[in-house]
DNA sequence: AATTCGGGGAC
DNA sequence: GTCCCAGAATT
């Protein structure tokens, strides 16, 4: 879809007007610390912004820059990150703090080619941390972004392709501004699911997840949970303080293991 | 192209 | 109860 001239401009006048009425306050805002900026972008990776909120700022007290964060005992940073769930992106983030020390000196790549080599992000957060970080003029697609062009350019249409939003997305970028932009841009795609049914919906790449209640990923859940409080048992103290049938709980095991957030040494589990 | 990964809050 | 979340990595 080609857009004309006056549309991108009326369309962009749109995004500006409700950015400047309705501008989110939030704490990654209020920065261009690459670092910040990161851990912001992992922290909301499939998790909503009222809860990652607090998480980050604790997070960043804790361990205010990639040194320290890579200095960090792993079960320090898993006991600030719970609560955000899917956790192994707390891995990846200390493991990608590691890589920006000693690979890169203590600065963050500032290519797309560079942060994509980097443990946990792929091309969204590449994306994302390039717009806010270091302001640069990339397309690139999320869930609000995804809302807005969907519901503002193809109507009742089903099953709309993230390429037909992409080309889209290229043609009203403010290449000028692309960390407000992109601020703003997700501003709206917030109201827009405020007043309408989620409008992702519509896009091919809509999925909707299993359920959380009963899975193995809850059993993973409640087996790393135990551990952090526990700090170190045997597997049969691990299977008595879970409610779960054995089996469950020594596959989640099994899984954390692999994953490398859980160690296995001499029969006593523990955060590796 | 399909699965898996967490957990909490809004509804 | 259902739905959703500033996606990535693996198969």
């Amino acid at each position: 879809m080609k857009l004309s001239r006056r549309t991108i401009t009326a369309f962009r006048k749109k995004i500006y007007c409700h950015y400047a009425a309705h501008k989110r306050d939030l704490p990654w805002r209020s920065t261009c610390d690459p670092y910040r900026i990161v851990v912001s972008e992992i922290m909301l990776q499939q998790t909503q912004v009222d809860r990652v909120i607090p998480k980050y700022r604790h997070f960043i007290c804790a361990f205010p820059d990639f040194s320290a964060l890579a200095a960090a005992p792993l079960n320090t940073v898993l006991s600030f990150w719970h609560g955000l769930g899917y956790n192994r992106r707390a891995l990846s983030l200390k493991k990608l703090a590691h890589q920006v020390v000693d690979l890169h000196n203590g600065m963050l790549p500032d290519s797309l080619e560079g942060l994509l080599a980097l443990p946990g992000i792929g091309i969204a957060t590449a994306s994302s941390i390039s717009a806010f970080a270091f302001n640069k003029p990339v397309v690139f697609i999320e869930t609000n972004i995804r809302t807005v062009f969907i519901h503002e350019f193809f109507g009742t249409m089903k099953n709309v392709d993230d390429k037909e939003v992409a080309a889209l997305a290229e043609q009203v970028l403010d290449k000028k501004n692309p960390c407000k932009w992109y601020n703003a841009l997700m501003d709206y795609g917030v109201m827009l699911k405020r007043n309408y049914p989620n409008p992702s919906r519509k896009s091919a790449q809509y999925a909707k997840q299993s359920r959380f209640e009963g899975s193995h990923r809850q059993v993973r859940g409640m087996v790393l949970k135990t551990l952090l409080k526990e700090k170190s048992l045997t597997q049969k103290q691990l299977i008595a303080c879970i409610d779960k049938e054995e089996s469950s709980i020594l596959s989640a095991l099994d899984d954390l293991i692999r994953d490398r957030l859980v160690s296995s040494k001499k029969g006593e589990i523990s955060i590796a």
